[in-house]
DNA sequence: TCTTACACATA
DNA sequence: ATATGTGTAAG
């Protein structure tokens, strides 16, 4: 079965395009416009309407695309190539803004690389509550956003699901959905307060599969020849020589590396459109305006289609310390050759490991008023270099819970939880870095989202814009999240309601 | 499948 | 120079 259409990979059709409009001119170098890209979007609500967000280097995303992208993950976490970099127009310049990425299920499947293509092998794991990687420069104004590349790079995956790091755990052979969420901030900069105005972005040629080794040498000859990282094993000529040289005692590969072994895959691009998910289609990005915060989150962590139930993800933040402006992600353009965290205890590390420490799901660590924030991030040089982070949690044992089990119950509850100011979940886990008050609320957010995604997304949904997308399926949103229309549409965006769901407001209350 | 040490690369 | 990101080969 490839996977064509209906599942993974197949996809041949093509969503990408959308098409975007947009009045502006586009930021040409980085993005490459070509395409219809953007997401133009609107997103209506409270001033989001005029954001727009343009994928940098969409052209190689899409050579990867066709592939198949495929991502891997590791214990100590990896990065993405190609690097997530966007750029955005359209912010209040003063205005302050919190960038945020999460990265969802695309499908419920589990696939399988055999024959020299994916397809689907069975159901997938039961999705694990979603962190959210808060970028580094977080909040910032408008301006500080729009006035160059805003590079994700620095974002990891990893297949520890008690990844103590922050770092965005996948599960491998799984496929993924990284999105993008432009949150205000509230005064305190914080974000998750009832009606927080946000708008989410998803971008079908970055959808990926976890792997925990390259499957698919287009994939492996790819990264090789545009990361610069991977310089070292790009063959051209003598590099090689050189090489087998000096290893000399095997003979290794006869043929170097840059030779394609491979020999397939067939001209679609795996993944197929219906990833897409959401409607959101490529480039979609959906705006919402939310409510909360925690709707929006929701709406994003939603994975699946599925029912909802599962659904529940919740996410939980990570927030990196450093704030370094950098960015450069080593893309290597031409080259065509070839606490939430909750971390009971911040102390030691080792309780990172054990869940067991936690002590309830997790929940909404973050409910809790959050401090202030975010603005003052003190720490955040510090840190440093690891990247704290946090999340809300209740990772720990989700795995544990039975999915159901938990989405169930946890839903909209968690979020409601107090959080006691020692309350693990609330506390950061290394306070020097990871301490600052937003992630909190973002965890916060997180959580809710998952679960509440039927909820919310009925009400809310966020969807995009575009009509038809829209998910039928009674379903919230998520649901659609999956199931991506193939449409080509450009972007969508969606509008979220605002409702404040008791829920939500409970949590915020919290306060 | 996943993990690890390693040579090579960037920054 | 140190620190860190890459895919490989071997476990």
């Amino acid at each position: 079965v490839m996977a064509n259409g209906g599942d993974p990979f197949a996809i041949p059709e093509r969503m990408d395009t959308d098409t975007e409009s947009p009045k502006e001119n586009k930021p040409e170098n980085h993005t490459s416009s070509s395409s219809p890209p953007s997401p133009e979007t609107s997103c209506t609500q409270q001033g989001m309407e005029g954001i727009k967000v343009y994928l940098h280097e969409r052209e190689l995303w899409e050579k990867f695309h066709e592939v198949g992208t495929e991502m891997i993950i590791t214990k100590a976490g990896r990065r993405m190539f190609p690097c997530y970099k966007v750029k955005v127009t359209g912010l209040n310049p003063k205005a302050k803004y919190i960038l945020l990425m999460d990265i969802v299920p695309a499908d419920d499947h589990r696939y399988k690389f055999a024959d020299n293509k994916w397809s689907v092998t069975g159901k997938a794991e039961p999705a694990m509550p979603g962190r959210l990687y808060v970028h580094p420069d977080s909040p910032a104004t408008g301006s500080h956003w729009t006035r160059q590349l805003v590079s994700f790079q620095k974002l990891k995956l990893t297949n520890n699901h008690l990844d103590p790091f922050g770092h965005i755990i996948l599960n491998s052979m799984h496929k993924y959905q990284p999105r993008l969420h432009i949150v205000k901030a509230d005064e305190y900069n914080r974000f998750g307060s009832k009606n927080t105005a946000f708008c989410t972005h998803v971008f079908s040629e970055t959808a990926f599969i976890a792997v925990t080794s390259y499957q698919n040498h287009k994939i492996t000859q790819l990264k090789i020849e545009n990361n610069p990282f991977a310089k070292g094993f790009r063959g051209s000529d003598d590099m090689e020589l050189h090489r087998m040289a000096k290893i000399q005692g095997k003979e290794y590969p006869v043929v170097p590396r840059s030779s394609v072994r491979q020999r397939v895959c067939p001209s679609g691009s795996p993944f197929g459109g219906e990833a897409r998910g959401l409607g959101l289609h490529p480039y979609s990005c959906e705006n919402g305006v939310s409510s909360t915060t925690q709707d929006l989150l929701i709406l994003p962590p939603a994975p699946y289609t599925l029912p909802q139930p599962d659904t529940h993800e919740h996410m939980q933040v990570y927030h990196c310390n450093k704030r370094k402006a950098d960015d450069s992600c080593p893309t290597a353009e031409n080259h065509q050759y070839r606490k939430p965290y909750i971390v009971s205890s911040p102390s030691n590390d080792e309780s990172y490991y054990q869940p067991s420490a936690y002590p309830h799901p997790p929940l909404p660590p973050s409910v809790h008023p959050p401090p202030p924030g975010l603005s003052d991030s003190p720490y955040r040089s510090e840190a440093g270099q690891r990247q704290a982070c946090m999340f809300a949690g209740s990772e720990p044992r989700l795995d544990n819970l039975s999915c159901t089990s938990w989405s169930y119950s946890c839903p909209l509850t968690p979020p409601m939880a107090p959080m006691t100011p020692t309350d693990p979940y609330t506390t950061f886990p290394h306070q020097p870095y990871s301490s600052s008050p937003r992630n909190t609320q973002l965890s916060s957010i997180a959580h809710q989202g998952s679960h509440p995604l039927g909820d919310s997304l009925s009400h809310g949904q966020t969807q995009s814009s575009r009509p038809h997308q829209t998910p039928q399926h009674p379903s919230p949103p998520l649901t659609e999240y999956h199931h991506y229309p193939s449409s080509p549409s450009p972007p969508q965006y969606h509008t979220l309601h605002t409702h404040v769901r008791g829920g939500v407001s409970e949590w915020s209350e919290t306060t």
